[in-house]
DNA sequence: AGAACGTCTCGGCCGC
DNA sequence: TGCGGCCGAGACGTTC
């Protein structure tokens, strides 16, 4: 799934493809307008310069210079390819911003995922508000994890999961960041010890980071902007693995159900 | 056809 | 005890 490093990724690579540049037209499939104004998002869009783009938890920014801001989230599949602008004959296809020479496709997503707001605005949204702390930024110490922890119960995964505490980490990267910080996903978030929220710590840094300099999991759908596939997926070492060996201890990995979610772990590895 | 999982909703319960 | 807020199960949606 696109977690923070997939989304990180794409940030990085519109910034250098597509920021600075100006939106020709904006073409919206017949018949998959679910939920979005068209009228609105083409007045917004069409003949707007692209400032800058954003990314907020798993939710990708795009500020144009039309006073609008457009916010996009990739759900499970959905994805972004930029391309020459004749080779876009895909079914999938829900939004194209059209620049000169190429265009910007956007699959696999309903539009109701897609939100054209003011950008004076955007710091009131609901949805950016609620978001936690964005993990990979220079200000997530141990010691504001720590804080972030207090207080609180329930199990570690479905913490790792909640946006609204840290923002971006999805299934698949939570169950990897336990595997390596060696902590149970069935743990009690109050039962951590001060050594193991400095290991969870270390563990959220360093597997998002590896994550991102793999060039994200195209394990599923996630593929670059354009249309390559990260490698992250051929370094699980938990997600996708149950009954094969673990490679640190050789137990076979197991795989139970937390928050309605699959979840791999490691028995002997992870307490 | 079922599993995948991100988000939302809602009932219940924790703890102030 | 009352209540607000948090937690987590379940539902929904979309795709392969």
């Amino acid at each position: 799934m696109p977690e923070l490093p997939e989304l990180e990724i794409l940030k990085s690579e519109l910034n250098v493809h597509v920021v600075g540049r100006r939106v020709q037209e904006v073409i919206i499939s017949e018949g998959k307008e679910d939920g979005c104004s068209v009228s609105g998002l083409k007045a917004a869009v069409e003949g707007a310069a692209i400032l800058q783009v954003e990314r907020r938890g798993k939710m990708l920014i795009l500020h144009l210079d039309s006073g609008f801001s457009l916010l996009i989230h990739l759900m499970m599949v959905g994805q972004l390819l930029l391309s020459s602008l004749c080779d876009s004959e895909r079914k999938d296809v829900r939004l194209i911003l059209r620049f000169a020479g190429d265009e910007l496709t956007l699959g696999q997503v309903a539009l109701r995922f897609v939100r054209l707001v003011p950008t004076s605005e955007l710091d009131e949204l609901p949805e950016l508000k609620k978001l936690g702390r964005e993990p990979l930024s220079d200000d997530f110490t141990p010691e504001v994890l720590e804080r972030v922890l207090t207080k609180r119960r329930g199990r570690l995964k479905s913490f790792l999961l909640n946006q609204s505490h840290i923002a971006g980490i999805g299934n698949t990267y939570a169950d990897e960041i336990l595997f390596r910080a060696g902590i149970a996903p069935t743990r009690g978030v109050s039962s951590l010890k001060g050594h193991e929220i400095e290991r969870l710590h270390t563990s959220i840094v360093e597997t998002l980071q590896q994550g991102l300099e793999l060039g994200g999991s195209s394990e599923m759908a996630f593929v670059h902007l354009d249309g390559s596939k990260g490698s992250f997926q051929d370094h699980f070492r938990v997600k996708r693995r149950k009954g094969e060996p673990c490679f640190v201890c050789g137990a076979p990995i197991e795989k139970t159900a937390l928050g309605g979610r699959g979840t791999y772990f490691c028995p002997q590895c992870q307490r």
